[in-house]
DNA sequence: CGAGCGTATCTTAATGCGTA
DNA sequence: TACGCATTAAGATACGCTCG
């Protein structure tokens, strides 16, 4: 199915102003990645700058809209249908790379209707994370690396607590009024610890990665990536 | 010319349903 | 219950394009 819809050869369109540009990278000024010949047919095909990732609050609506799970084709019609560049050839490259979470098969009833794959809603803020790197000059290698590994861990940690909690609070109103009351307030109490936790293994796994982003911006890389994380 | 990203396409695996 | 079929996604890999 794939197949048939990667027709669209048109460039990438990072957002930003001057980023600096690692060698062998693509140099990236306003929001243009400039792979294209200027003289080419199709150098200004794209008469409308647009952005190259969503916004915090498209990705709201779209986390809301699919918290149950989303499909590819969802996946990819989330960034396609608001004019940004992005093919199911390019998210399932990225799910081979191991830069998103892989799906998990779902059957559909009825006849000859075979199974489909759900992909967790986050999966559309991560694909938006990797596309900001990689307008930043990073490459997929790098962005696996050193980044996006910290990143599935702090945010499986942060998945397993909000399980917890809510396993916590459903089991806590089985008790008697008097024994919730002292429980309900333990559960809120270790919760805001949880949550201090995972901000800042985030913020420390942001620092751990800095170094190697600062090699990156001395020998004239990329800038501001440990920001996006 | 090598590096890196994106695309095309074939193969393989997973899944549910129908039927013997 | 086992098997085959239809459907879909994922894996693998070769290739094209662009850039430094």
């Amino acid at each position: 199915m794939f197949r048939q819809l990667q027709s669209d050869t048109s460039e990438s369109a990072p957002t930003g102003t001057i980023v600096p540009f690692r060698a062998h990278r693509r140099p990236i000024v306003d929001g243009v990645s400039h792979r294209r010949d200027d003289d080419s047919p199709l150098a200004n095909a794209s008469p409308t700058p647009r952005s190259l990732v969503l916004k915090e609050d498209e990705l709201r609506a779209i986390e809301t809209a699919f918290a149950d799970g989303i499909t590819a084709v969802q996946i990819v019609d989330a960034f396609t249908s608001r004019n940004i560049k992005f093919s199911e050839a390019s998210f399932r490259k990225y799910v081979q790379q191991g830069l998103l979470p892989r799906s998990r098969r779902v059957g559909r009833k009825g006849k000859h209707r075979g199974s489909m794959g759900m992909y967790p809603a986050k999966t559309v803020r991560r694909i938006n994370d990797v596309k900001s790197l990689m307008a930043e000059g990073y490459t997929i290698e790098e962005i696996q690396g050193q980044f996006l590994l910290y990143t599935d861990l702090v945010e499986g940690i942060s998945e397993h607590l909000a399980e917890l909690w809510n396993r916590l609070g459903t089991d806590i109103t089985k008790h008697d009024p008097a024994q919730r009351k002292e429980l309900e307030r333990e559960l809120a109490d270790v919760r805001r610890d949880g949550d201090r936790v995972v901000d800042r293994l985030g913020a420390l796994t942001r620092r751990v990665a800095a170094p190697r982003t600062d090699n990156l911006r001395l020998a004239g890389a990329a800038g501001g990536a440990e920001d996006l994380l």
